[in-house]
DNA sequence: TCTTGACCGTCCTATGTAGACGGTCCACTG
DNA sequence: CAGTGGACCGTCTACATAGGACGGTCAAGA
């Protein structure tokens, strides 16, 4: 079975062929919720030729290596997609900080948590956004913005309720 | 500056000497917003050790090489405790699923929507549980365990929003 | 013409994930 | 009392992820 980055990389080349460095724009573009790197990109791609789901098309403008799906490619794509989805991996520095932060001045604590704060006061905006925006979105599509809004919201809140002494100033 | 991980280790050595199978634990139970795996914690301890951050004990029970943090162990944590946390970082394989399933089947993607969310609801339940045996928990702990119950909130909601032909059943 | 920035790929190191493997020792059970 | 299951303890390997340095191409605009 094919890891969820191959995964991805075989979904977007369904649209047609692409080198790594648009691969991986495009996944940076549509899933802040699956980070990939471009190094990733490429060390997969390798793999994935050697397994023959891709194929290296012959080169294209400037150094342009593309890279088309194969019918066993798409085979494996579809293999994955019927696959049980894993549980979510959440890594917060900002919690694992709080919880050692008994010995941190409250003055200081405030300032960390105001940053985090404006951040997802920000994302939330663009989130909401991009929803008015693209109102026709694919419905796939929109839930997983819909998931973004509703974590910025949730976020939000947390901070609003945090103990007086080193809640954020919240407009 | 040390790693978020390591910085972990350090702050549980302020309590007292610990074999790294015991450093394991401790994390594995008081942080699921900052998973370690075993190898890992001896990876990072062997580090820390090199650095001189921790010194290895003479072994104790069984196999157990406690570790105990050194004066420049300690240093190292208050400067990590003062640096600004970084950014989450969110995996969330169901929704790189999500964003490609326009090809499978509503009856299966219902089926895998509704496992996912029958976990959220065991986890808030869970949180929701923790939060009212341990009402006299430190503030700071309180506060960890606020964000999850407000993320877990928000995940179900998000479920009992999606489209009714993929939405999974709640009672 | 020159420079900036997008485009393209490679490489390296550190960190994170997952599980196999080998072994010790205690408590319980038959 | 012997046997066994499970907690305890450390090691190891393989693969996945993160972040950025490096070297180079090419087009658009100053």
């Amino acid at each position: 079975m094919i890891n969820s980055t191959s995964a991805a990389l075989l979904g977007f080349l369904r649209d047609g062929p692409q080198p790594g460095y648009q691969l991986h724009k495009i996944a940076a573009d549509i899933a802040p919720f699956w980070t990939v790197t471009r190094s990733q990109v490429y060390r997969e791609l390798a793999t994935l030729a050697d397994r023959g789901l891709v194929k290296r098309e012959p080169t294209g403008k400037r150094d342009a290596a593309p890279f088309s799906i194969t019918a066993k490619g798409r085979a494996a794509f579809r293999a994955w997609l019927a696959t049980e989805p894993e549980a979510e991996n959440l890594r917060i520095p900002l919690l694992l900080k709080l919880t050692f932060a008994e010995d941190l001045p409250a003055e200081q604590l405030q300032a960390m948590l105001q940053v985090h704060y404006d951040r997802h006061r920000a994302l939330l905006a663009e989130y909401d956004g991009l929803a008015a925006e693209l109102s026709e979105l694919p419905v796939l599509q929109r839930v997983t913005l819909q998931y973004g809004i509703h974590y910025e919201r949730a976020v939000i809140a947390w901070f609003e309720e945090l103990p007086a002494d080193i809640a954020p100033a919240h407009s």
